[in-house]
DNA sequence: AATGTATTGCGAACGGTTTGCAAGAGGGCG
DNA sequence: CGCCCTCTTGCAAACCGTTCGCAATACATT
């Protein structure tokens, strides 16, 4: 389903801002902060505020369009994606990957069946070291 | 091992912000945020300052005494604890719960063995539905 | 007790995010 | 097509958790 007929179900209006928030996030590879949102967006118009923006993201997240992460002290922004794509997070180049992992869903299960709690979203953030960075001097 | 040795071992001092907040986190059941910590360290002790317990928390999450967790837009922390221990936020009545989840291990295995990437921390966290709140009502 | 240095309290600065408000634009309806 | 109502925006100021610089303090060693 397009943006524009998701807005409409729920009565908001298209609007620049966000489509081209929206164009930003879709086409990116990876995760993105808010500031560089805002600056890809003022790129294609400069006419756009960064309040928008965070009022964008704010409302696209309502919507289960994008997830917000927030692997350090700022938050980052993407389309968003099932929780068994989880985050490998470089803890020395501070690269964040992709990770396809299919134990998430029998967490979920196993927390369903054994916690009396009722998971919706489950973030798995794993910090390390990557392929291309040397292994750390005291590994864990 | 005491706090005193643990920090003696490293050069740094006792003082009494360390060992009040050290205190503070390990007498609580649950996470605390700073400001929070700093409230309750202020009730021991009106002298001691906001920006040292800030400094303390940083220092003891650097010697892997305590753990920061970044749930939502404001740090919290806790003890430190196994990364099995997982977290489980209400997001009705923001709860969070510990829960033991042995297949945060086989997940762990599973990184290490497929992803290319030297796992150290991993970090889940469940958002959901706490046993004492009612579902909500369009679940996931 | 005196000394040298790590650490503190304080207040100001910081940086990401939010907010109030007047101006502007989406879109339903005539 | 244009009007009008209302939602949304741009702007600038406020916010708020956290960090920082610096002179004063207090550990720990002698
Ligand atoms: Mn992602
Ligand atoms: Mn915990
Ligand atoms: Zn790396
Ligand atoms: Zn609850």
């Amino acid at each position: 389903m397009e943006l524009e007929d998701i807005l409409r179900e729920r009565d908001f209006r298209l609007t620049r801002p966000r489509r081209v928030v929206w164009e930003v996030l879709s086409e990116s590879e990876r995760h993105l902060s808010a500031a560089e949102i805002a600056e890809e967006v003022h790129r294609r118009d400069p006419g756009i505020n960064v309040s928008s923006v965070y009022r964008t993201l704010a409302l696209l997240a309502e919507l289960d369009l994008v997830r917000e992460s927030r692997l350090t002290e700022t938050s980052t922004w993407e389309p968003a994606h099932a929780d068994a794509v989880i985050h490998l997070v470089c803890e020395n180049c501070g690269a964040t990957r992709h990770h396809d992992a299919a134990l998430v869903e029998d967490l979920r299960a196993e927390i369903a069946r054994t916690a009396d709690f009722a998971p919706s979203v489950i973030d798995v953030r794993v910090s390390g070291t990557c392929a291309k960075c040397p292994a750390p001097s005291t590994p864990r």
